[in-house]
DNA sequence: TATTGTTATACTCTATAACTATA
DNA sequence: TATAGTTATAGAGTATAACAATA
């Protein structure tokens, strides 16, 4: 039976673990010199290489925002535009070579930062929440 | 038997869940007119009347970030500084009547959008994974 | 001297509105 | 005209360093 109360508790502990991942994503961003959304513009460009809109899109930006942010991105030499062919007003960003092993780097430590924080949890839990937030979010990224 | 791959796993799924949490969270600020940090807040002071420097610490902060986020959220009549009997340094940060009626529309709202993001599981699941997250983050707020 | 909080400063992130270039 | 991206501008959030008041 799943009463108020129990959505509450859950929606409890689901703001507590995302505040608790965030940090230490934002740590691990820092760690790089780097912001949180940088760190996730490297995460969705790993395996897309999205014009400006659509990247602006996946991150739930204005492209105003992402032009900026892009600008500081290929500054450090992460990321660089590519105009499309075909039509003259579509740029596409990609990583560098650079940015490639950054985003590496980035996504082992990830792993490494998150398996952290739910060490503390018996394997059979583990195992229950993984299959749990798979299934709710398999395909959202 | 938990491999590196199902820790991998487990990371990618609660990086996912937890961008996907953040963004309902920020949406739901927005709608008040507030950003994140300001809910967090808000949350915070529902049930604490902490010094400005416990405040920054609870928030991963520093306190001069602290000083502009009270600052607006005063300017907005949702906080207040109260000065501590006995030791003239020292400032308590406290929701103000309005305060305390935005935090429990936000607390409200929450529960709704947080339980809307795991309503696509069966109930079994739902349960399982709030045994898990409760088990991890029951006291680590 | 040490602690608490604020101020000064600078940079990132973000949005809105106006603009340019291309279609 | 419509679309893609940028620029101009402004405000929030954040940190570091220096400061004032209090202990």
């Amino acid at each position: 039976m799943s009463t108020e109360a129990d959505d509450r508790a859950l929606g409890d502990a689901l703001a507590r673990m995302s505040f608790e991942v965030m940090s230490r994503l934002t740590q691990l961003a820092a760690e790089e010199g780097m912001s949180l959304t940088q760190l996730r513009v490297l995460g969705v460009l790993r395996d897309r290489r999205p014009r400006m809109a659509e990247l602006a899109k996946g991150l739930g930006l204005d492209r105003s925002s992402v032009t900026g942010l892009i600008d500081r991105a290929q500054s450090r030499g992460l990321v660089e535009r590519v105009p499309e062919e075909g039509d003259g007003r579509v740029v596409r960003v990609a990583l560098t070579a650079e940015g490639v092993l950054a985003a590496q780097r980035m996504t082992a430590r990830m792993a490494e930062l998150l398996a952290d924080v739910v060490a503390p949890l018996p394997a059979a839990t583990r195992a229950s929440l993984r299959a749990g937030l798979e299934q709710a979010f398999a395909s959202r990224g």
